[in-house]
DNA sequence: GGAAGATTGTTGTTGACGACAACAATTGTT
DNA sequence: AACAATTGTTGTCGTCAACAACAATCTTCC
């Protein structure tokens, strides 16, 4: 969760803001001026994939942190709790590689789940100077359950972008995951 | 530079690995070591839309920084410039709630862009309250150069992620434009 | 075997960003 | 005219990415 952000409180009066009625337009559309109907004129946006992706992005993440929110977990550390459930031993320096964190920001996302007991950090016999990552018993339960809550939220992707959309985008973004 | 580092080599070396074959898996598995190959298993990361999403991301916008490097133009900056050159006349409010961004935020970047002169708060005549945003001329010609290296970018991101698979990107998360 | 260099976890700083709250000036509503 | 709502502004708080520096501990190489 590289995050953004946010404690999306609730999604007040603006549930959600819609773009325009789509008229075919090419990438290369330059600037100028489109207040022809009442609304605002965006489409200069509409090829930039960085934004659209930005705003789903956001959209995703206050998504997940609600659909999480009885249980207090944000998509980073969830991330984290994944990686360490699916390969126990691993080094703080081998998560934050793999999950693309500074290890820096590690040592605090870590100090917070070793306050909650989730999480364990184990100094390794071998080098003495990483600590093997472990998830204690409440660890291993909670995440179950953190699991089940992230399947309801990708329920939620999918049925505000559709199913098929939901599954080509992973298939599109398996890259990066 | 170090921005590279969040280049998905580990991801791309696992490409091979991910559907294991046998059994098929549920989103909810459980989590289970998966160390058996010298990688690191993250197959618990897979089905997760919005890890992906955020992981391209950050590797979209770190693109574009890097690509509109010369003219000192972020992605925010961008989108705002690029909405006032195609509404002149906007307000501030307008412009926020176009881009899903605080007013308090714009103020900023509102400074920011008036003090390299290239928009202007010009007080709107009807409503002494608002102000009416324009693209200075050296905004203007500024505004089609940034356009050009942003157009830069996006190829970038059709060699990443394969020309196809960006326009089915930007067609689903075209609600989110 | 020991000095030099690299790695690991940690602390701290900076800057971009989202969410909120409060305020003065202005407009609108009644 | 009184009261509510809107607009721009200022400021605070928390999240996050990017760096830099440091002590402790390997690793390498002579």
């Amino acid at each position: 969760m590289a995050r953004n952000s946010q404690a999306p409180r609730i999604a007040k009066s603006r549930a959600g803001i819609r773009p325009l009625p789509g008229r075919a337009r090419s990438e290369s559309d330059n600037a100028h001026s489109d207040l022809m109907n009442g609304e605002i004129g965006l489409d200069a946006l509409a090829g930039h994939a960085g934004y659209a992706v930005r705003r789903f992005q956001i959209w995703v993440f206050q998504d997940f942190i609600r659909t999480l929110g009885s249980v207090d977990i944000r998509p980073t550390q969830y991330s984290v709790m994944t990686v360490i459930g699916a390969n126990p031993g691993l080094s703080q320096m081998a998560v934050a590689k793999r999950l693309g964190i500074e290890r820096a920001r590690l040592v605090h996302l870590l100090d917070s789940l070793e306050q909650r007991e989730l999480v364990r950090r184990v100094k390794s016999a071998n080098d003495r100077r990483s600590h093997a990552l472990h998830l204690t018993a409440r660890g291993r339960t909670a995440l179950a359950q953190f699991k089940r809550l992230a399947a309801e939220h990708e329920r939620h992707v999918a049925e505000k972008i559709g199913k098929e959309n939901r599954e080509k985008l992973l298939q599109i973004l398996s890259d990066f995951t």
